[in-house]
Formats: C-alpha cells, sequence, structure tokens
DNA sequence: GATGAATGAGAATTCATTCAT
DNA sequence: CATGAATGAATTCTCATTCAT
C-alpha cells in the first residue's frame, strides 16, 4: 500500500540518519555528535531531524540498543565445545572483544552509563546473577562443564569466576578503546597475554 | 605575616574553586565541567578564574593530578615483600582498589577520559610503558623479583603481565564503580576470586 | 520561483549584514567590527551571522573584496593609450584617486589593515610583484610600453618605478583622506603638482 | 628635598611604565597594548598603572607626542647644504624615513590620527602652510635656494611642491610599515629609487 | 605607594531546538 | 515532507577598570 510504501521510506530515512549519528560517533564520540554534523552529512537539514526522532538522545539511544543487541547476537552465535570449554571461552571472549572494539564508541557508552534502565541490561555483578542474565548463565554452564570434565580446577565458584573473567576482559577492552591508537601487533600481544594469564589459573594442574 | 595571610587566602580561594570543580566532575564528569558552572556555584564572576589558574586545563589538570597523587601516594606506601612477592602485589592492589573506591567519580572521570593530557598520565598500554611510567616499572620490578624467586612462571613476559593485571583490576573497579549498589560482602568476595584467579595463573607451577 | 525568492531574500540578508559591517567599519576601523555590533545594528541575534557567514572572516573578505573590485574595475576601465602613455597612467591613477576618496574610510581600513588575509591582496612592495599583482602588472606594461616609445627615461627600472609612483600616490591619497577637509580647489592643484612632480622631476632640465 | 626625590622616583616609574608600552606597540602595535602585558613586563599589578596615568589613553598619548618630538628633533638637525640642496633635501627625508620606520608603530598612529588636536601638529595640505609650519617652510626655503641656484626647475611652486614631496615620502613610509617584512635590501632600492623619481621625473630628458 | 581581588562587558563560536512556510 | 531562518543559552577567554586594604 502506499502506507506501507510511506512506512519503508521513513523507515529508510531513520536508517540513513542513524548511520551518520554512528559514524560520526565511532569517530568523534558521543560529546562529538551534534545534530548540525548529522544533517551535513545526510545532506538535509538540521530541523528534519525532528521529524524522525524526538531529540538528539533518541538518537544516541537507538544506537546504544542496537550495539548492544549486534554484541550478544554475535557471542551468543559461538558454538559449543564439548571437549574444550576453554577454547569455546577463548572464542566468546575474543569475538566480544572484537565486537566491542569494533563499535568501541557505543560499547564505552553502554557499560559506562549507570543510567538504571540501561544497568538492569549491563548489571552482572550480583550474587545470583547467574540465573537472571542469559550471557552469565551460558558462561557459568561453560566453566561447569569444564570443571566436570576436569578442565577446570575444581575449587573455583563458577559464578564468581564468570564475574572475574568477565570484569578482567571488560577491563582490557575498555582501556584499549580508552587509549585509541594501541597498535594492532600490541594489541593482539595483549590480548593473547590476557587469556594465558586467565587460563594458566583457570585450567586442572598436575598437582591439584 | 601579611603576605603569609594573603597567601594563604589565595590558596584558600584556590581550594575553595577546585573543591567546586571536583564537585562538578563527580556528578556530571570532566566534560561536564564548565568555568561557569564553577564560578555559579562559589558565587563569583567567570573572569576570576583566570586570576587563580592560567585557563580551564590547568584546573583540569590540578584535580587529575591531585587524585593521581593519592592514589600514588597510598600505593607506593606499600612495603617490599621480598619474599613473597605476590603477596606485594595483592596488597598493592587491594589498596588501589579500595583507594579508586574512595575517590569513585573522580577515578572514574579520570581513567576514561581521552584528553591527550590526561592520557599522557594515565596510558599504560604502550610497549615499553615499564621505562616511562614509575608504578609500571614497580610493578615489572616485582614480577621479575618474583621469577627471580622461583615464585612465579619464568615464561611471562614482565610488562605485558603487568599490563594485564592492571588491566583486569582496572574492569573489576570500574564495574564496582559504575553498579554502585554492590554489597559490601559481595565486593570482598569478588576482590578475593580477582587475585585467586589473578594468581593461581601467575605462581610457579610444580610442572613447568 | 519561490527558491528564487528565497535565494533573493538569502542575498537580501547577507547585504544587509554587510552594510552593518561596512558602516561599522567606515566608523571604527577593521579592528572596530565585532559580530555582535553588526547583529545588534540590524536586530538579529549574534548567532544568525554564521547561518550567511562562515565567520567574521568572511565578511570582512567580502567587504575588502567588494571595496578593492570596485577601484579595481574603475581602473581597469581606463583605455589604453599608446601614444602617450603618460597620459594613461596620469587617467589611471586620476581614476584612483578619486574611487579611493568616495570609499575613502573603507580605502583607508583596507589599505592600512596589517592582516595577513587583506596583506595577500593589497601587498606590492616585494620584488616580483608585477608577476602577481595585475594592477602592478599592467602599470609596468605601460612603463615598458613609455619606454620603448622613447616617451620614458630608458634607466628607470619599470617595477621600482610602478611601486613608487604607487607609493607616492597612496601617500597623497591617505594625507587627502586623514585631513578630510581639503577644499576642493587645493586638491586639485595638490594632484595636478603630484604628476607634475612624477613626470617631469625636481631637478632642472637643460632643454627647460 | 624629599618632595624632589619622591617626584623623581616617580617620574622613574612613569618613564618604566612607557618603556614597556613603547616596546609592546613596536611588537604589537597600538591595538595590541594591554595594560596586563604592561605591567607584566615591569612586574608590577595592573592596578599601579592608575597611579601614574588616568587611564590607558594617556599612555598612548604620552607615547605618541613623544616619538612626534623625537622625529622632529632628528629633522631639525640636518645641516643646510647651500650648494646642493637637493643633498640636503635627500638627506632630510632619509633621516625621517628611518626615524619613521625606527617607531613604526607609533608614526603611523600619529599620522593617521584624525583627532583634530593631533592633526594641528600633522596637518600639513593646505594652503599657506609654509607659513605656520617651521618643517614645511624650511622645505620651501630650500626649494627656493635651489629654484635661486639654478638647480631646480623655476616653473614648480615651492609650497605645493614641499607638499608633493612630503606626501610621497609619507605614502612610502606608511606602506613599508603596513607591509612589514620588507626585506632589507628591497627597502633600500625602493628609498633609491624613491628619490630619483622625485628628483629625475618618469619623463625623459634631452640629456639622458 | 602598591596590590590582590574582583567584576562587567565584550570577544568569537557552537549547539539543540523551534517554527512558519 | 522538508527547510531556511532564527534564537537563546552555552562555551572559553581577554580586558580596562575599581576598590578596599
Amino acid at each position: 500500500m502506499t502506507k506501507d510504501r510511506q512506512l519503508r521510506k521513513k523507515d529508510a530515512i531513520r536508517k540513513t540518519i542513524l548511520d551518520a549519528a554512528r559514524n560520526i560517533i565511532s569517530q568523534e564520540g558521543i560529546p562529538g555528535l551534534s545534530i548540525r554534523k548529522v544533517t551535513n552529512a545526510i545532506g538535509y537539514s538540521p530541523a528534519i531531524i525532528y521529524h524522525y526522532f524526538k531529540d538528539k538522545n533518541e538518537i544516541v539511544e537507538t544506537l546504544v540498543n542496537e550495539g548492544f543487541g549486534r554484541i550478544l547476537a554475535s557471542v551468543g552465535s559461538v558454538e559449543r565445545n564439548e571437549r574444550e570449554p576453554e577454547k569455546e571461552i577463548k572464542e566468546v571472549f575474543t569475538k566480544y572483544i572484537k565486537m566491542s572494539l569494533e563499535f568501541s564508541e557505543e560499547y564505552k557508552s553502554v557499560m559506562l552509563s549507570d543510567d538504571p534502565a540501561v544497568l538492569q541490561k549491563t548489571g552482572l555483578l550480583e550474587e545470583g546473577i547467574s540465573n537472571k542474565s542469559p550471557t552469565m548463565q551460558r558462561l557459568c554452564e561453560t566453566l561447569e562443564r569444564g570443571i566436570a570434565k576436569g578442565n577446570f580446577t575444581a575449587t573455583i565458584n563458577p559464578e564468581l569466576t564468570a564475574q572475574i573473567i568477565w570484569t578482567a576482559t571488560f577491563g582490557l577492552i575498555i582501556k584499549l578503546i580508552v587509549e585509541k591508537n594501541v597498535p594492532q601487533a600490541q594489541l593482539e600481544r595483549l590480548i593473547d597475554h590476557h587469556f594465558e594469564l586467565m587460563f594458566k589459573g583457570l585450567l586442572k594442574r598436575e598437582e591439584d
């Protein structure tokens, strides 16, 4: 119908706006985003924004939700590795690091936001989180599987360990984002060493 | 004499300004700081700021150095522990975590700022950082001592390990700050587990 | 259509702004020009300026080019006089003097500005200027023609001579502008005598 | 007396202030002069200025009068040259050019000021000026002497010629000041050529 | 004499937003 | 649907000047 076409067109323009905004954010960060820059980029006038979004904030929020979804989806797509759970963990987090760095500014803003609504999605330090957050649940399961298989130290507390692996990785990511210009080679050395350190404590030892 | 009193008064006002600025930063972050807000808060006219500080940047820098100094001082006060370097590390980082949580908003603002001036002091991912930053240097030395003593795995690269220990701890701190209301008991469990994980990878194993 | 009308309106406002700016410059000189004064004069808010001009500089440049263009156009309209190049020179400079006195305040502001952007257009003392400035080029050509024809002393250096004729005339103009109330008759006597001296020189000639 | 000493000291400080101001003006021009810069330069506080001068303007005026006096004095010191009046003229104006360039900013401001009080001293285009201004009187006398001796063309009107020589030289000076960075060699070529043209004129002479 | 403190006015820009068309 | 025009509030910073001490 005509309505359909209109809706589709409206969505297309929304997308154009979001694309431009995402682009600017990835280059200049969220504080660098301005309506003018967006409309300059897409060849429209500043006023048009308010036709498609309530205000600047709505753009940011939309972007943030989107980025979040994308990261979760990619992480969720990692397949179980029954035999070597540590490889599964490494794969999941490596993907996670990569995705985070790809959408670094969006990632930073979501993850560092203390807006309660956002925190409800991002919080993971509370006791019992593994029963609430699917992501943490899966990580815990993987850890438990590893313990059961004899790959991981039996003494660890799965949930706490999951939380610490997560915060440790999170620290690396954030630091990499903040320091922006870390050369590729150094970045890879850091990531490697990160897992090295995590695992050498995680894996079962002969003497245990 | 009078000069003394004047100097003290000048310092007092500088302090007032810094207090106001610190306060604003706590609430709105470094980008939220503006000369106007500061002078509104203290009931002066904007121009007076330039009587006490060269420019806005000098205020930010002063605050950054101050916060940094406080943390460094506390961390620096930890004594060497020749026999058990891992205990020294644990003590240093425990103090560091405590101090960071105490001045959490300032810590967050400083550590997450990508202002070049700030980054010059907070950056630590670059290769060779252990020759530049005294803090990283000490951490590296401790690691090397631990390797020499046979406490730490000989295969680790001290600088990279120092960086990863740091980023991992940093991630824990930031997450604790962002999630604000983590209960004390959970907080302590997390910190304990953090070191547990770090060390079990760090300590030398029999089979090595 | 509507676009036309809009464009015309936009141009009209640009013109309003330029008029106000020109007015202020006439009264207070280029350094006296400020965005605020302009918008106060036209009853708009300061921000709107940036809708019509990139920045303050663009206004100044536009004005400078405009004034310059007017003078150049009038000077350029003088026809070549092959037989008596000195008459051509006299005519060009007479027109130049007249135009300068007509837009005296703008002329003064522009010609005495040491703003680099302005100087780039008004500078003419540098060696080789006759290859850069069309005006100086034409003057040089006329001088060379005069030498070739045997009208002008062969020993003169065309570029240097062009520069000196220019500066001498410039001095007369500026002095006339500064002293404002020179009576018409005296003005004409001065201009006449100016060319007399330029052409014949002070020293007695044998043929006199 | 004590009063004497006080007065002398007061004068000494006035002089210090003026020195600093002169220095700043010669580097950054009159618009570049600010109370703060002056007091920074002399190690006093801004407020002290108002002890010795009514306001900023009084400093500028004092400087301007002083510079003017200096130029006149130096020009007045040129000795008469009975036999070759053209050499006298050249010497006077060469000295004048040199002095003007030395105190260029002050010179520019005085000479371009249209303040009536200043104009009374600087005006010289009016008919009969040679009976009012000592400087112009002397120049006229020299020209008349030159005519009497047979060195200068008899047809010239001394006063008008004096005025034109003056304005022509003035144009050269102002242009040199405005264009600031004219290299020394080019400057000398221009000055040479200036007198060449004044003395010999553009038109070819039979004796050439 | 001298000054530190303070200010009000003004400088150029930038930005999100509104509104009539 | 789209926009040009306009604004008010904000930004940092500079400057001449005043005044109590």
